[in-house]
DNA sequence: AGAGAAACATAGCTTTACTATGTATTGTTG
DNA sequence: CAACAATACATAGTAAAGCTATGTTTCTCT
């Protein structure tokens, strides 16, 4: 919960990007070239509904779609170089945003969220541990 | 963006709850009986979003809106047994999603967490320490 | 008492999300 | 190798969640 409101927090003042969009130009520079379906599973949502973000974002110019040389089926989708800037000013906002609190926190106080932040990430790499593979 | 990937994984796991109405429920189960302005300004967004978000919540018997003895204005929102059930449902359906990976992480990364947790706390108590009060 | 402020509702729009379904390509198999 | 199933994506239609602008009613204050 104390998560969640944060998150909001941050997002709530960003004016560049809606805050899907945000995500998938998040995963983009992070992934590199990708495809529709591997990008929906990354951000958990629909196939339909990442097709119909991807669309939106192309039609900003923020996203590029080129086809797939292994597969004519698909698309590779990546980053503009509009869309990088409109990516790095949208996470500049929404540091801003929660930075002027930080900046009150004691040094130990970040040093524990700074080493949350690493058992955050490991958690999100993690499998669910499902018994039940399928 | 690790807490919004975090928050991200856990709500997507909520299927009784849309994340709107959550907020709003955790909000009132919070603060008690409140005000459509005063829940507005809690989840930071319009007071026409809140009203919209509250008279859907009111048909699904989730949420009960009394006048408010004080103005006539405003209505007082509070939680129905219905909507407290509710609830807890949807807070167990979005622990159970990271409870599985949770339980792979070793203690001294849980305690990094939990200490986390209450730093986060306090920056959500924090003024954004604008020099400007308008 | 009248003017302005406050609390909420309504209208109209956009973004984000879903399921169901259609189309084209790829893979598999009898 | 032709036929069928599966895959990758698009489209259609709908709902939820968000906004600004504006209207109505009630308070508040001089």
């Amino acid at each position: 919960m104390a998560a969640a409101r944060l998150t909001r927090l941050a997002s709530r003042d960003v004016s560049s990007l809606p805050h899907a969009a945000m995500r998938l130009m998040g995963r983009l520079d992070e992934l590199g070239p990708s495809r529709i379906s591997d990008l929906a599973k990354a951000d958990r949502c629909s196939q339909p509904t990442m097709s119909n973000l991807v669309q939106r974002q192309e039609e900003s110019g923020w996203v590029r779609r080129e086809p797939d040389p292994a597969d004519s089926r698909a698309s590779l989708i990546s980053l503009t170089d509009a869309g990088r800037a409109e990516l790095d000013q949208a996470r500049h906002e929404a540091g801003a945003a929660i930075a002027t609190r930080l900046s009150q926190l004691p040094a130990q106080d970040l040093a524990t969220l700074k080493a949350a932040v690493t058992v955050m990430h490991s958690i999100l790499t993690l499998e669910p541990l499902e018994e039940t593979p399928r």
